[in-house]
DNA sequence: CCGCGGCCTTTTGTTGCGCCATCTTCGTCC
DNA sequence: GGACGAAGATGGCGCAACAAAAGGCCGCGG
């Protein structure tokens, strides 16, 4: 399948890059391999643009080729059916999420505030700057037929950032002192807003680039630990 | 398949004799047309129970039959078409929230924090109590291609709750002497809750039954109006 | 007993996925 | 350095699934 090309773009990865140096080691660098991992993702971004304007639905093989300017046997010849190029596709934008989500919350040196606000941040910033990607997720989500592919690469991170979030808030709650804080609601509230905020702006885009979601979000984390968390103005 | 159907059909002919005692009240109403009727609302049943069970993508006509007990042509001949059908179910579901809605906000004689409590209610009972309908809610309002038929029929009702509910809060906000309340951010993170409530709970049905949506809701709502919302305990 | 309305079967035309035969382009081996 | 082989790409086709239409049957009510 897809993980194969990039098992072998890693190889090309480490040396490829510094080929300008004169004619040292004749750079062995595969160009047809190139291509066709440049295919692939041209084939991926032309699938997310296409099941974000207009659904699963009437997402078809031919369209996605034509969209990308190419044939139907090409797609089909890159990802073997079209469940797998979905399963490509949600792959792609989970790990597209992971890098920020690891940017902005398990980057070294922050303190447990800093991470959660990273993570607050972190659902702020995929909404905003890739509103078509969230879109894709909401579709993927919603469909049972390809939540299957959504329950086995999607949801398991879902469930592991929400974790992961989770006890953030409860080490704060120990290192701050704080005592009857219901830690569970919280992080679930903030769950639900976060998923709230990217269903509802999918679903009525006029509604997007507000505030809403990071200044309700400050609310609840000040309601809860006043002297960690500054209320927005 | 179809053959089961006839006889049932004909059994039931003979059957109106035991039901009720022989000269039951003359029924002014024509059989035909009941059993019409009847079958128009297994077929929306058996379609809503497919949807949120499967998605959109893999239900057809023969399918929706088939659940029902009966051939394509009889659903071909109730709804003219496909998307017809849907949207019959779509006003369906719309109309049963309306009544949910009508009662527990606009009954009569309600102070202002009543319906905004009956608000709340209403979002957290419907969720509880028909799953599968919030299931084809999110579902319908999802896929780009289906969501022409939400735009007409369950979208503007949603905004109009909302914007009710707004109303409420600004009701609220000038009669309780409240200043300096952000009532549109408040509005909208109630949405927001709501939303994100029905969408991740569909998602990942295991988090359902939890008080998470009732409690946050309440939380922000005492935030902002302390005098006029406990918090749940 | 007759006509109509609800119900069903069969047919038709369309669409989409996946595969095959073929062609092109590029590394590699002798 | 020239031919072979493999990766990448193309067009088209077969099979299956689907929505929808055309037409016939039957029981019910008048």
């Amino acid at each position: 399948m897809a993980q194969q090309k990039a098992a072998a773009a890693k190889r090309k990865g480490a040396m490829a890059k510094d080929g300008v140096s004169a004619n040292d080691a004749a750079p062995p660098k595969d160009r047809r391999r190139e291509r066709g991992e440049a295919s692939v993702q041209r084939i991926i971004d032309a699938t997310i643009e296409l099941i974000a304007e207009e659904g699963l639905a009437s997402v078809t093989m031919q369209r996605i080729a034509e969209h990308v300017g190419s044939s139907n046997a090409l797609v089909v010849f890159h990802f073997r059916s079209k469940e797998n190029l979905f399963r490509a596709v949600l792959q792609y934008l989970s790990d597209r999420y992971d890098e920020l989500w690891v940017t902005l919350v398990r980057a070294p040196g922050l303190s447990p505030v800093e991470r959660a606000l990273g993570a607050v941040d972190c659902a702020q910033r995929f909404a905003r700057q890739h509103p078509k990607w969230v879109s894709v997720f909401v579709v993927f989500s919603s469909d049972r037929k390809s939540m299957q592919i959504y329950d086995e690469i999607g949801l398991p991170s879902d469930l592991a950032y929400t974790a992961e979030a989770r006890e953030l808030l409860i080490e704060i709650s120990r290192s701050g002192g704080y005592t009857g804080v219901d830690i569970d609601t919280l992080s679930e509230s903030l769950n639900y807003l976060v998923h709230g905020a990217w269903y509802w702006d999918h679903l009525n885009p006029s509604s997007r680039d507000t505030n809403v979601l990071r200044k309700t979000m400050l609310l609840l984390l000040h309601q809860a630990f006043p002297r960690h968390f500054e209320l927005m103005r």
